[in-house]
RNA sequence: GGCCCUAUCGUCUAGUGGCCUAGGACGCAUGGUUCUCAUCCAUGUAACCGGGGUUCGAAUCCCCGUGGGGCCGCCA
């Protein structure tokens, strides 16, 4: 039969009050493959109804992540733009009398509160003023609801909740002013989001917003409650972790392919033993079946590990012009196109992150300072033995042409003379010439990038010593 | 405290009653390749939270504990 389903809709609404948050950009992708999966459409929504703590710079941070990892969306709506309507829907509520101002001060609250507390009983507001017929105080939908709140979770199954526990929900602080639980329900109906796909901290708002729906006729969209990210103590992933906002991991050189590959591992999985897929491959394979029911500790040495498999799949060409912005900062930005390009192809299997790159700059951008001890292999050679070696391989060295210097034909000519002499005697204190120091790439490999006229300079400094 | 969610190696996970003497990956350890570092290869390390059921048979189903987590805002 032909489908007469309705075309699948999911929505991402972050509040732009800080960076982009790994934890949220999960939630995006996730809403983003299931969507795409089924050929739905992504809504972005920007939920800025908080004045005091929204920013236009996180706004763009949002967008800019979220491109960044290449993730798109289809509609974008910025909730403060649609003021009237959410005026319109609390109106209609306060009119039938299913909603009411209720005029209690914070104080009375708070106190109200505590007595609860202190009785060991459901922190709610169950409100005596309801008819009163205030003008004034916060909106709150009347709450008489009795039986059994149910909710089906396609990850969890079957969550009830008693609505005597809720009391009457606090949905706008005026008619300006629409609250939370409030303005996404209006929104996700009118936006006609059949799914929604969000962090388990929004178990407890279900029942609330089901309860909105309800009073404004509304059909409940599908709920998938996501597993949260958790830290190493295995509480919800926050600032006090450390970096956890998306900016941090672009800036260090995290390769998009790979953060996206990893957060969709968190929580999901593919049912077989593979663990990279592309961001179109994750479209494939996706579906809420396979998405876990307990929290997710981010292990930032598995996302390593993932990068590091993405930069080596990367060619020289592709990863020269991936670590050009890192060069930049550090002050390089200067060097040749040529060089980089060989750099880059001797250093895709050292590094876990681009900005690494930092750590082995020096030994092609300038030459060596070190403590000539340390040119003598496991300290058995004397200077005379280990300037004997050095020279033999300068002359080697002088009659291949500019244009040979290739780490193939460095090898094929200078391993036979070093195999001949025990290798570590000659290539050893060549590496250190060439570096200055006790751990870097092999010999060849920096002569490839620096040339043969660095290569050369680096030995003769060598031999003055 | 109340409500709700949850529970396989240190971490991410496979497992949907027998194929499990529990598989893979990261990490870690050891060995090999090797002038050092890294890569690569091989091997190893390490888990079904506990107790009751149900069943011929439980990691898998049920119950009770316990542990972990989330939420209890005029934030989202």
């Amino acid at each position: 039969m032909e489908g007469k389903s309705q075309k699948i809709r999911t929505r991402f609404p972050p509040s732009p009050t800080g960076w982009l948050h790994v934890g949220n950009a999960r939630t995006a992708l996730f809403n983003y493959l299931f969507s795409r999966h089924a050929n739905g459409a992504l809504v972005l929504r920007i939920e800025d109804t908080d004045k005091e703590r929204s920013r236009k710079e996180f706004e763009d941070d949002i967008i800019e992540q979220l491109s960044w990892l290449g993730l798109t969306w289809d509609e974008l709506y910025r909730q403060s733009e649609r003021l009237e309507i959410h005026t319109a829907y609390l109106r209609r509520l306060l009119e039938s009398g299913k909603a009411f101002y209720c005029a209690h001060t914070k104080e009375e609250l708070e106190t109200e509160y505590k007595r609860q507390v202190g009785e060991k009983a459901t922190p709610r507001h169950v409100c005596d003023q309801r008819d009163k017929g205030g003008k004034e105080g916060i909106i709150r939908l009347r709450n008489d609801a009795k039986t059994p709140l149910l909710f089906s979770d396609l990850i969890r199954g079957d969550i009830t909740f008693n609505p005597e526990l809720l009391g009457d929900i606090s949905i706008a602080r005026g008619l300006e002013s629409p609250l939370y639980n409030f303005v996404v329900v209006v929104d996700d109906a009118e936006m006609r989001i059949t799914h929604v796909i969000r962090g388990e901290d929004h178990i407890p708002n279900t029942p609330k917003q089901m309860l909105i729906q309800q009073a404004l006729d509304f059909v409940a969209p599908a709920y998938a409650h996501l597993p949260l990210l958790l830290g190493a103590d295995r509480s919800k992933l926050s600032k006090r972790h450390g970096g956890t906002a998306v900016r941090d991991y672009h800036a260090v050189g995290y390769l998009p392919e790979a953060v996206v590959n990893f957060l969709a591992l968190l929580g999901w999985n593919p049912g077989t033993d593979r663990e990279l897929f592309m961001l179109e491959e994750l479209v494939k394979e996706f579906s809420l079946e396979k998405v876990q029911k307990a929290g997710a500790v981010f292990n930032e040495e598995k996302l390593a590990w993932i990068n590091r498999a993405y930069m080596r799949s990367l060619s020289p060409e592709q990863l020269a012009s991936k670590l050009a912005p890192f060069l930049e900062q550090a002050g390089k930005s200067g060097m040749p196109s040529d060089v980089v390009k060989r750099m880059a192809r001797v250093e895709a299997s050292r590094l876990s992150r681009l900005k690494d790159i930092e750590q082995n700059l020096a030994i092609y951008t300038e030459a060596p300072a070190y403590n000539i001890n340390l040119l003598s292999w496991k300290g058995t050679q004397d200077i005379a033995e280990i300037k004997t070696h050095l020279a033999e391989v300068r002359k080697l060295l002088r009659d291949i042409m500019e244009g040979e210097f290739v780490l193939e034909i460095l090898e094929k000519i200078l391993m036979p003379y070093a195999a001949a002499h025990s290798k570590g005697n000659v290539l050893w204190p060549l590496r250190v010439a060439l570096s200055g120091r006790e751990a870097s790439p092999g010999p060849f490999e920096i002569m490839y990038v620096i040339g043969k006229e660095e290569t050369l300079k680096r030995i003769d400094n060598a031999l003055q010593i």
